[in-house]
DNA sequence: AAATCCGACAACCGCATCGGA
DNA sequence: TTCCGATGCGGTTGTCGGATT
């Protein structure tokens, strides 16, 4: 209910004559080119902030926050548009379970996407896979079903795109500390990064920033570690907590349904797959046809995993130590790493994802 | 071809928090 | 300490364009 609304409705704080003005004043809705330029030149010539007297001097007829968040979410010079990459979704996913709906917080670890995108995604994308399962998408259930189908496949299209650059994501990064300073990173430079998502996006390349907390998940920040004061090379330090390569992943979280990860056996079964990942009592129901025909769990368990994706990533760099990640090693026959030990491989990531979400609550 | 539906995203709104007077 | 304006955040709504009927 609009504020004016609310007003008639309690009885009418606001006259007729007022609304009418009010109405007369302030602009609302879409912002036009003339509105943008006005706006763009202001902050220009005089920064950012100072919203309410920005919109009292820059000649708009808008309020301040209208004016801001115009600025923050459209005009920003370093906001990034297009799709979010797969690499971006699985941040969302991963730091949305981690602190729920703390948009602004997430955006600022995806640099250059702004809380309302990560927020429209959210409702529009992984609601919607939600609402087909018939679940709340803040349920325990739900939350299995995106570790165990979406991230696997997010981590597949971002092999896919590591196959298409010849090179391996950051991911897969050899001794946990990513890119940022650290050095630790045998094999793969900073950019790469940078590299995939200007092969994702027709966005131009200033505008992008790095992913480093895909790699290593940001900590509570605490005060020694806060931003205000430390130096733009410090700012790079990875955070000091694992990351995603860092974890134990010689721990046996192989496929458990019993079924032999050698590459030799066909598509995985639905049925054996849903029991396997603890979800047997998971019923799909009728939305399960428009589950999987929108690619999300046997499309992608069936599909293009391919040996090519994983021989690109096993011949660059630490691909092997990738290919060990995925399959604890043991569990997987190094020279039969097809379709069906690559999905299975990449479950037995989302499960030792969902192992260090803590499994529980969000 | 027209009507309807639906997804994506821009924009608005109310409330909370912060900081200065 | 209190007040008040500025700013930030998250929920919700409105609009538009493409897809479907």
């Amino acid at each position: 209910m609009s504020r004016r609304k609310a007003a008639a409705a309690a009885g009418g704080s606001m006259s007729a004559m007022e609304e009418e003005t009010a109405d007369q004043e302030l602009r609302r809705g879409p912002w036009t080119l003339e509105e943008d330029n006005l706006l763009m030149s202001y902050i220009a010539c005089h920064g950012e902030g100072r919203w309410n007297l920005l919109a009292r001097c820059s000649g708009l007829k808008r309020t301040g926050k209208s004016c801001r968040l115009r600025w923050l979410n459209y005009l920003k010079p370093d906001i990034r548009r297009g799709n979010l990459t797969a690499e971006e979704q699985l941040v969302i996913l991963e730091l949305h379970a981690k602190w729920g709906n703390r948009w602004s917080r997430i955006a600022q670890h995806l640099p250059g996407r702004t809380d309302n995108e990560i927020k429209n995604y959210w409702r529009t994308r992984v609601q919607k896979q939600a609402r087909q399962l018939k679940v709340d998408a803040n349920s325990a259930v739900f939350r299995d079903a995106v570790r165990s189908y979406w991230m696997p496949r997010l981590l597949h299209d971002m092999a896919a795109a590591a196959s298409s650059m010849a090179v391996p994501p950051p991911l897969m990064q050899q001794n946990g500390h990513c890119h940022g300073g650290g050095g630790s990173s045998q094999s793969q430079s900073p950019v790469i990064s940078d590299q995939l998502q200007d092969t994702a996006n027709d966005v131009p390349a200033p505008a992008r920033g790095g992913y480093e907390y895909y790699c290593c998940p940001p900590v509570e920040p605490s005060p020694s570690a806060s931003t205000s004061g430390s130096t733009p090379a410090a700012a790079l330090q990875p955070a000091p907590v694992p990351c995603f390569s860092e974890l134990n992943w010689n721990d046996q979280y192989y496929y458990p349904g019993g079924a032999e990860i050698d590459g030799g056996a066909g598509a995985l079964d639905s049925a054996a797959l849903l029991g396997s990942l603890g979800l047997d009592g998971l019923d799909l129901g009728p939305a399960a046809e428009s589950f999987y025909s929108d690619a999300t769990l046997l499309d992608y368990l069936n599909s293009s995993c391919t040996s090519t994706a994983m021989n690109t990533i096993m011949s660059a760099g630490d691909g092997g130590n990738y290919y060990n990640h995925c399959g604890g090693g043991a569990m997987v026959d190094r020279d039969h790493h097809g379709t069906t030990a690559s999905a299975a491989c990449q479950l037995g990531t989302a499960r030792k994802l969902a192992g260090e979400w803590g499994g529980g609550g969000i």
